[in-house]
DNA sequence: CTGAAAGCGCTTACAG
DNA sequence: CTGAAAGCGCTTACAG
């Protein structure tokens, strides 16, 4: 029934030892040996007990990812679900398992953190969220232990990290305003404290001074990542500031709450105002006017995470210890 | 630095096996001898080596599932994610662990789930999709292999599953339409081959039966899920059929199609026509008029699916061998 | 109530 | 090029 080394090896009149080495392609095993033992391995069906192998290496070749507590959060679903799967495709390729657990809030994130190292079921950690004063990565970073973080951290020297290009993604957008005639910009942005909205608000801001347009503090506000929130600065802004011709907004539905506000104070979209999204998701494309969105490629911001921590993990000399990964931009109808 | 079994054995004058059984709180063991044995535990930070219990005690302690090539699919995307989450939730509690691996294809899914199951990493699968002619079920059944399956298989007997109230939800929207005063009531579903179909198309057939309404063939349809679908199958069942007046969706993108082709037919909505989705996605809210649609509690499903694994695997006499979760119908503006 | 020993299925340093 | 032996860190039947 059940077929170990042991069995391939009498089976194939060679130790069990020969048959390990076997299963590594050793290359201090002759080829004739090499032959015999493959063939009772795949006579036998045999595949190796990897709990074993995971023991006698001291590795158990599985990464572990803790669902944050933010998953239910729609918006960040669709991310989280094409982030895991450039995670595992990654890892497959390299006989890499992934160990996923959820966190109930932020808290137990650290808990299931620092179950799954203690238990020694995982060589490495991969982290979705950068904090300000983030525990679990000063928690990993005490113990030395093997992770990459998703964001930009503070203190980009000291671990693995990958993110989008977020300044870059920016530029395009602002860039793209300006060629085709806007003036009055204005930026609907999350808190100025988080990294992401550091480096976006300064692709935005460079793209103006590039052009010599003006960057007007009036018109870049800090928003809410809700529909609400995005109405209603919108609302305000425009009841304010009478010249605006476009609003960048960093999320989809920031974006959509704009747009009616846009709407309601009668203006068009595009023709008075263009609106901008960011992430992409459905509803940029179903929305009406559908929505000029920033495309990230969540797939390869997995796929590039899983892939710096092998390398670290298995080489620890890191060449690179970051990636920054495109974002595309999506033309629709709510830009002229 | 790292601190086994031994290490605590020796500075708590037992033996590894004492100590062992402490960690099991065994019921032969003194409690002045659990209580000084936890005391070093604490002390050493002890955590044991579950790779070394997984291969001492022949049990991974772990389920595997396998992302479905179908959830780069924007719609199934939250339902997988909210999924997980209760997959993890239950596991969590019962010191289970998910390993995750992500299929390139329908094909591709054998070869994971065989790859999980040949290695010993898990004790189980977890099946997200049931197929007409599924290898996957095959193979597991074959190879007498604990799994779960998501959705009604054709031999209900045979394996263990969960699934959502197809029959209930559908009588129930059909029922909320039908004492709204509807008595034209159109069915835009799937594919009549799948199981889900069928299970919906009997709610809602059983429904209008019970009010003495006529089912009118004509009035249901088979589409694709789809907007586009959506849009022409809606079309021409207004072009065909005048006295319509409400359409029931088996999926929200459907019904956005659907609402597109009712405004476009010059109907209003829901003073000429209701319209209906399933999934409660994000959209559902965000459209207008917002869209009465079904919401499925996949965190429930997850959790249920787990469990009933679980239980088989630490049992093996299974009373229940399924479990059916509850749906929820969202009343929004898209029904009077 | 506790311990010594064997075993889970591998790997690898050592010896030949 | 190959094998015997020890070890990875646990568990548990057996003996006392």
């Amino acid at each position: 029934m059940k077929v170990t080394i042991k069995e391939v090896a009498q089976q194939a009149n060679v130790s069990p030892s020969t048959v390990s080495r076997v299963l590594k392609d050793s290359h201090m095993i002759s080829q004739a040996t090499k032959d015999k033992v493959n063939e009772i391995i795949n006579q036998l069906g045999y595949h190796p007990n990897e709990i074993a192998r995971s023991l006698a290496n001291q590795s158990s070749q599985t990464l572990g990812l803790v669902m944050p507590a933010s998953v239910e959060d729609n918006f960040v679903n669709p991310f989280f679900t094409q982030f895991l799967l450039g995670v595992t495709q990654y890892l497959e390729v390299h006989d890499y398992s992934l160990l996923l657990s959820s966190a109930k809030n932020e808290e137990d994130e650290l808990n299931q953190i620092s179950r799954a190292i203690n238990s020694k079921r995982v060589d490495g950690i991969i982290l979705l969220t950068v904090r300000e004063k983030d525990n679990n990565i000063n928690y990993l970073l005490e113990n030395n232990y093997p992770f990459v973080v998703v964001g930009t951290p503070a203190e980009k020297e000291k671990m693995l990290w990958v993110d989008n290009d977020n300044k870059k993604a920016m530029r395009e957008v602002t860039e793209n305003l300006i060629l085709s005639g806007h003036k009055r910009i204005a930026f609907l942005g999350g808190s100025q404290k988080l990294q992401v909205t550091k480096s976006r608000l300064i692709g935005y801001k460079e793209t103006l001074k590039k052009y010599g347009l003006e960057v007007d503090r009036n018109l870049i506000l800090e928003v809410q990542f809700s529909e609400e929130e995005g109405y209603r600065a919108t609302n305000d802004l425009l009841k304010k500031v009478k010249d605006i011709d476009a609003i960048i907004t960093t999320d989809d539905l920031i974006a959509y709450g704009s747009m009616r506000a846009v709407k309601d104070n009668g203006y068009l979209i595009p023709q008075d105002i263009s609106v901008t999204g960011f992430n992409n998701t459905i509803l940029a494309q179903y929305l009406s006017p559908s929505l000029t969105s920033v495309e990230i490629n969540a797939i390869e911001l997995g796929c590039q995470a899983a892939k710096i921590l092998l390398n670290h993990i298995n080489d620890n000399k890191l060449k690179n210890n970051f990636h920054i990964v495109d974002t595309k931009l999506m033309m629709r109808d709510s830009t002229k």
